[in-house]
DNA sequence: GTTATCACG
DNA sequence: ACGTACGTGATAACA
């Protein structure tokens, strides 16, 4: 038989250190339980024990503490975020049923000994589960110690045995307490004997055996130097440090190997327990979701009725109604009217719909009303219903391609949830259900796995979404409200929903002939610049490769390695920048990383998702960036190149259709502008009225200089500063972006707060609310919150800060962009123009436009834009046209 | 899946 | 004494 113990500190403490810091949406640490678990898994699959426990410190002094004062006093109080999770742990290994043993007075160590004894005295073998090596010591025949190493979120662990441990030391596993003695120990605060390290007490204990081997041949004949001074002076310490190590394996606790047989979990208790924790893998884990069902929890189970007939999907005896024909619809179509939330949730393709109203559940399947299908959705999507859906931009793309309806929309889930807490990034309809409703959505996987045919697991599946849509309408409401942000809901990120998916059908249309000409022009220059690195390098290597790179440049040419990462060198551009001039190999180098980043990612990645008409299609992410800004995906069509020559050539195969043109808009300044606006700082007010270039007046004030005289080299050193002050600037990276001193640019930032000074006052404000009320926000009152300002670590908490000053400039900017999104389209279309928005790149809007709209569209996108926010400073957007994106920039 | 790099605002 | 600008996404290498 055979019985585990963990050394529940040690391993709790791996696990704290070895897994990001995660926390429960109410601030509840969770990393360190998270981590436990996984090693607690792996090691019981590893070992398979008969038996499982788990020892702990207590606090308060100990057996070993009272015997010597220094001892443990240098050990580092636990951080809060660890301390907070501690007690979790214990509540979480109780729910395992899980026996936990401590002993007041006594260490971890010592009842781990005292378990092992009891397992040898009853003919069990024993492991031990834990960080550090001093219970190396306990290994014999029946025990070993799994010793393990976290990283990364990464478990590994080596089993101690007594040959291993001999062939790795050198001698038995219980001479360990002879080594710390004469070595010491400073993590343990184990003196040792002075001027001893682990060299010189290995080899003592190699010659003579023991601690009391060595002091019985101590001789100055036999120590070499000054070590027989250092052991005679020692000694009193040495056996000291002896009793110290010793691990005493006779803490007073009750206990037998049989007493911690494995047992089965409290499923109810750690069901509870996981859903606080919001472990909801683990939930799945540890297959405890059938648990939320018979506890009267609003929903049912998903596991059990798997292969059941579709029914009563809201949990209160409702049939859930599958329309076969267009009367049947309209029955239920006239009950849904009189419903004050109905939602729904549709398959990706849009061949079935789940309809929940609370009282009339419904699946409306293409293949059951054949033709009535459509009549159906359009139907339901004529606006004369109250819809609340999960990802209102989606739904509305694939009925826009279809040529449907998309009115009545009134709630999205998804952008609720990401107006609640936009940091998060994901907001699935699964994971939201659970922490807000307590509701348990199965898998496809699971529905399959339990028998249902795929076709009618999909369906069951949409009508438990519906389900949890229209129960995460209330929590979510209501977390609006708490927030005030239901004008930036109703008002700018729900209608714009709309607006992104007509963009997102719209699409662009790339000239892909051009395109693929400039592929083939790439790749035989990258071809020639390789031929070149591989001559000046004296072989072939991958390019490609930060560390075979490395290699070549550092070791093989010999250049002087500058920064490093975290796995080797670095050999990014500004590393490369500095060496130019010490070997050819490094332009050609520069401009193959040039060339493959275009050919790659601009040229064959746009290639693979031009669609039959030619034109490509992104999708706008409304619910990712922790800001309020779009993002772009699949293709990424914000970070199209602009900056080079050759990067820019891309741009002029984005094309308007034959006989239109691209009119495209940008603000000008518009962050900065913000700033002046949200600081009110006059001075900073005052250049933008005056209608001078920021970046001049910034640079004669900062430098106190006529404006006449600003030089382009001043200028350049202000822009520097204003973006610098927007991103929440530090000495050390202006000075490193200007190459100038840091006490330079120390100068320049102190000048820079004196003359505006409305900037330095905003700033300060800013980081005082955030870290008070624990969140940022912008002039809309879009928030985003951020818990590091409190972190106890000086860089967490930079870092917090400069997010909180940047937060709110960047937010409010793009907040100004999304209403100006919206009176483009809605001006665009009461004019009864043709022209479309196509692209939006954060201060920039694009629309296709027939070539006779010209000049009247770039009127009203000038204007529309110009009037979407009334600052205390111009807002200006300066429209172009042309015949590409190229032209029209 | 994570890391390094580099494209954009 | 420590390491450093804000916000994104795609690609290739490597574990």
């Amino acid at each position: 038989m055979k019985l585990m113990v963990l050394d529940g500190n040690s391993v709790i403490n791996r696990a704290f250190y070895g897994v990001r810091l995660l926390t429960t949406r109410d601030g509840q640490y969770t990393n360190a339980i998270y981590g436990f678990l996984n090693i607690l898994d792996r090691v019981r699959a590893e070992e398979k024990p008969d038996a499982l426990c788990v020892a702990f410190d207590l606090h308060g002094p100990t057996f070993r503490h009272l015997k010597y004062d220094g001892y443990k006093a240098t050990r580092h109080g636990m951080p809060e975020e660890l301390a907070q999770q501690m007690p979790v742990m214990k509540d979480v290994l109780r729910a395992m049923n899980i026996p936990i043993y401590a002993c007041q007075g006594w260490e971890a160590d010592d009842v781990i000994g005292t378990v092992a004894k009891a397992c040898g005295a009853a003919n069990w073998d024993c492991v031990i589960v834990t960080g550090d090596r001093d219970s190396l010591q306990l290994v014999d025949d029946h025990v070993t110690v799994k010793l393990v190493v976290t990283k990364g979120g990464q478990t590994t662990s080596t089993n101690y045995t007594p040959s291993l441990f001999r062939a790795e030391y050198g001698f038995e596993p219980e001479r360990l307490i002879d080594l710390k003695a004469l070595m010491g120990d400073a993590s343990d605060n184990i003196p040792g004997v002075a001027g001893v390290g682990p060299k010189t007490a290995t080899d003592l204990l190699l010659k003579y055996g023991t601690l009391n081997g060595v002091y019985e041949n101590l001789t100055p004949q036999n120590m070499k130097g000054k070590l027989y001074e250092k052991l005679e002076n020692g000694k009193d310490n040495a056996y000291l440090s002896f009793d110290l190590a010793t691990i005493r394996c006779e803490a007073p606790i009750e206990f037998a190997p049989t007493d911690a047989l494995v047992r089965e979990p409290d499923r109810q208790a750690l069901y509870d327990l996981f859903l606080r924790l919001e472990f909801v893998k683990l939930i799945d884990k540890y297959r405890l979701r059938d648990v939320g069902a018979v506890t009267g929890r609003p929903q049912p189970a998903p596991g059990p009725d798997g292969g059941r007939p579709l029914a009563a999907p809201t949990g209160m005896g409702k049939a859930l109604a599958i329309p076969s024909s267009k009367d049947e619809f309209d029955a239920l179509f006239a009950h849904w009217k009189a419903a004050d939330c109905v939602a729904l949730a549709a398959a990706g393709d849009l061949d079935a719909v789940a309809v929940d109203d609370g009282a009339h559940p419904a699946l409306l399947r293409r293949d059951r009303l054949g033709l009535a299908y459509d009549f159906a959705l359009a139907e339901l999507f004529s606006g004369r219903l109250e819809l609340t859906v999960h990802g209102a931009k989606e739904l509305l793309r694939a009925l826009l391609e279809r040529c449907l309806p998309c009115e009545g929309i009134v709630f999205d889930t998804e952008v609720a949830a990401y107006l609640i807490d936009a940091a998060r990034g994901k907001y699935e309809l699964s994971r939201l259900a659970l922490e807000h409703c307590q509701l348990q959505l199965p898998t496809l996987k699971e529905l399959t796995e339990a028998g249902t045919p795929e076709a009618e697991a999909k369906a069951l599946l949409l009508t438990r979404q519906a389900a949890a849509v229209r129960a995460l309408r209330e929590p979510l409401s209501a977390g609006l409200k708490a927030q005030q942000a239901e004008k930036l809901f109703t008002e700018m990120d729900l209608p714009l929903c709309r607006v992104l998916a007509k963009m997102e059908v719209a699409g662009v249309l790339v000239d892909a002939d051009a395109l693929h000409g400039f592929d083939e022009m790439l790749k035989a220059r990258i071809e020639t610049a390789q031929q070149e690195i591989y001559r000046y390098a004296g072989g072939t290597f991958n390019i490609n490769s930060p560390r075979q790179l490395g290699e070549v440049l550092f070791e093989r040419l010999g250049l002087p390695a500058g920064k490093k990462t975290k796995t080797g060198w670095s050999t990014n551009v500004e590393v490369l920048e500095k060496l130019r001039d010490k070997h050819p190999i490094i332009g050609q180098i520069m401009e193959y990383r040039t060339l493959t980043k275009l050919q790659a990612t601009y040229a064959e990645g746009l290639l693979k998702v031009i669609g039959p008409d030619g034109r490509v299609r992104t999708t706008f992410q409304n619910t990712v960036t922790a800001t309020g800004r779009l993002s772009s995906t699949d293709p990424n069509l914000q970070n199209i190149p602009v900056r080079t020559d050759l990067g820019a050539e891309i741009r002029k195969m984005f094309v308007p259709r034959p006989g239109w043109v691209f009119v495209d808009a940008d603000y000008s300044q518009i962050e900065l502008r913000v700033l002046s606006h949200m600081a009110d700082d006059k001075a900073m007010q005052a250049a933008f009225n005056s209608g001078e270039d920021i970046h001049r007046v910034t640079a004669s004030q900062v430098f106190g200089t006529p404006l006449e005289e600003v030089t382009p080299q001043m200028r350049r050193s202000a822009k520097a500063v204003n973006f610098g002050i927007v991103y929440g600037i530090s000495e050390f990276s202006l000075a490193e972006d200007l190459g100038v001193s840091r006490a330079e640019a120390k100068a320049y930032i102190d000048s820079y707060l004196e003359k505006y000074h409305g900037v330095r006052e905003f700033m300060q404000a800013v980081v005082e609310q955030g870290t008070r009320l624990g969140y940022v926000a912008t002039l809309y009152g879009r928030r985003r919150y951020i818990p590091e300002l409190k972190d106890g670590k000086y860089m967490v908490r930079e870092a917090a800060k400069r997010m909180a000053m940047n937060s709110p400039i960047q937010g409010t900017a793009a907040d100004i962009i999304k209403l100006a999104m919206l009176r483009v389209d809605r001006a665009l279309t009461q004019a009864g123009l043709k022209a479309k928005l196509v692209l939006q790149v954060h201060d920039e809007l694009i629309v296709e436009c027939p070539d006779a709209e010209t000049e009247q569209v770039k009127a009203l996108v000038t204007r529309e834009m110009e009037s979407a926010a009334a600052l205390a400073v111009p807002l200006t957007a300066d429209a172009k046209s042309g015949r590409s994106w190229y032209e029209a920039k």
